[in-house]
Order: C-alpha cells, then sequence, then structure tokens
DNA sequence: CATAGATGTAATATGAAAAGTTACAGGAGG
DNA sequence: CCTCCTGTAACTTTTCATATTACATCTATG
C-alpha cells in the first residue's frame, strides 16, 4: 500500500498558500480548484495543518495563511500534521503470528525496532526539505 | 495509508525457512500455521519470492528453502520482490492538480524528485539489516 | 501407475480505509 | 441582515488488501 494522497494535497496546499500571498484570498474553493479535488477534503486538511499551528484559518472572511517562516516548515512537518496513522507505522504487521511457534511468538521483538529505524531514515530525508526548498523550485518554474 | 502485511508476511516466511531448514518441510501450510493467514495468501508470496530469485520452491513433494547465503539477502530484497507497488513509488499523489494553475501545473516537477530521495533514504536503511541479522535474534530469543 | 500431498492459479467474497459528496450550522465583514 | 466562508457531520462511492473456495497440475513414493 501507499502513503495517502493527504501528504501531497497539504504540501500543494501550502505551496498554493505561500504563492498567492497577497494577490488571492486563498480558500478551501480556491484550493481545491488548484488540486482538483472536493473543497471539503481541502477543509479537513486545512484543520489538520491548523491544529499543527502551521497554518492560521480566518473565519467568516476566510482565506489561509502561513504562520512560520518558510525555511522552518518541514516535509516531515506537513507530513506529521496531516497523516494521523503517524502513530502506528508505515508497516502493517500481520496480526495473528503463532504465539506456540519460536518464530511467530518472537517476531515482533525480532523486527520492530528494526522497522523503526527504517521510518526513522525516512523521516529524517522528510526534515531536510523544507518548505522554502518548494517554493523557490515553484517560482522558478513560473519565470 | 501503510505499507501492506505482504512485507512483514514474507520476513516472517523466510525466518521460519531458515530457522526450521532440516527440521521440519517448510510448506504453505506450515507457514500459514505459523504466520495465522491463508495458505493462498502464502502460495502467493512463495511466487514473488522465487521469481526474485531468494528462495527454491519444489512441486510435487513440497517445501520451500533459501537459495542465497543468509548474509546477502536483505529486507530490501524481500520488500522489493513483494511489493509490487514499489514501482509506482510509495507515496500517492493526487491526480487531477490543475494544469492551468502555477502550482498545479508545476507541482510534480517540484516535488517528484524529492519524494524519490525519501524513498530512497528508506530503502538504503532497508538494504543495511539482512536475514542473518533477524535468523540470529530469533535464535537468541529462543535459547 | 495410482495416489497422496503439495504447489500454481483463477475467481470471487469480504472488509476496511481513502476519497468524494451533500447538507447545514456558525462566524465575520460589509 | 446578507453574503461568503469555515467547521463538521453523515453518507456514498471507490479502491485495495486480505481471505476464501475451488481445482488443475506436479512429483515422490508405495
Amino acid at each position: 500500500m501507499q502513503i495517502s494522497s493527504k501528504f501531497t494535497i497539504a504540501v500543494h496546499m501550502m505551496t498554493c498558500m505561500a504563492y498567492f500571498t497577497e494577490m488571492e484570498k486563498v480558500t478551501s474553493d480556491f484550493l481545491a480548484g488548484s488540486v482538483g479535488t472536493n473543497p471539503v477534503i481541502i477543509r479537513n486538511l486545512m484543520l489538520s495543518l491548523k491544529n499543527a499551528g502551521l497554518i492560521e484559518v480566518k473565519r467568516g472572511t476566510g482565506g489561509a495563511t502561513i504562520k512560520k517562516p518558510l525555511e522552518e516548515i518541514t516535509l516531515f512537518d506537513i507530513y506529521a500534521a496531516v497523516e494521523n496513522e503517524k502513530e502506528k507505522g508505515i508497516f502493517r504487521f500481520h496480526e495473528n503470528p503463532n504465539p506456540a511457534c519460536p518464530v511467530g511468538s518472537t517476531i515482533h521483538k525480532t523486527l520492530d525496532g528494526r522497522l523503526a529505524q527504517i521510518q526513522d531514515a525516512m523521516e529524517a530525508q522528510m526534515r531536510s526539505v523544507t518548505l522554502w526548498d518548494v517554493i523557490r523550485d515553484t517560482r522558478e518554474f513560473n519565470l
């Protein structure tokens, strides 16, 4: 299986917020148009990003803005904000290993730590990319 | 979303093959009993592992054995063997970014390389763990 | 050579999770 | 108070992993 598209959508959203700042009011409808999905999907992700302290959302008048310097927001921050299965880990484990089998009874103890290390490596790489890197490329491509 | 349990099941299977070598005939039924799943699931995974050159499966008489030295098989080899979405990448991308939007039209160019790097980091860590490491722990836990 | 015990494989069902949709209450500025 | 937007619940649709059933095929062995 794959990591849900909530992550890439959220990155897309934040890229829009940064790119269109001061040019457009970035509402859920506007974002839905750019991402190509439903406004409610966007609103739910806005909630997650807001709860993580990454953005601010105005009620009434509407519109979302980024709350922190772009170089202080990493892809991992966005990932952690929207991917709630973060706690479960990215690896799904089969649920009924046989406790009467010497392998089945120890497979978790044997693998859990190593799987966590793999996930750590992935997350470390995510931390090395900031939203500023992404925006810079976007601007570059639109000169 | 998460990576399917095919991966951990396959690791479990190969651990059994190594652990029970010469003690038991390791058939799909035997493995299904240790893993706690259906024999057909096991057989399909055996196919994948066989096609990747990791194991040998006897027809007729039955039983699977590992074809390479344990220290030459890494978790990545097993992952690549059974996870066919390997080519698709672990990140799902939203499918309809708006081509008329400066962000929507460039988001793929901007992100694809970085997402690949993240996946590479994960795979590199997977390559650092061999089946021998896993078996050693299993034996350790069963002294 | 017949058979018993395995694998190879297709077809289908089941279940869970992601994504999309509709609907509406509530806030805020004009 | 009217309009535009967010917050949120409820429900549907789609997709995919996992499980199950069924059967053809292979091979060692009695």
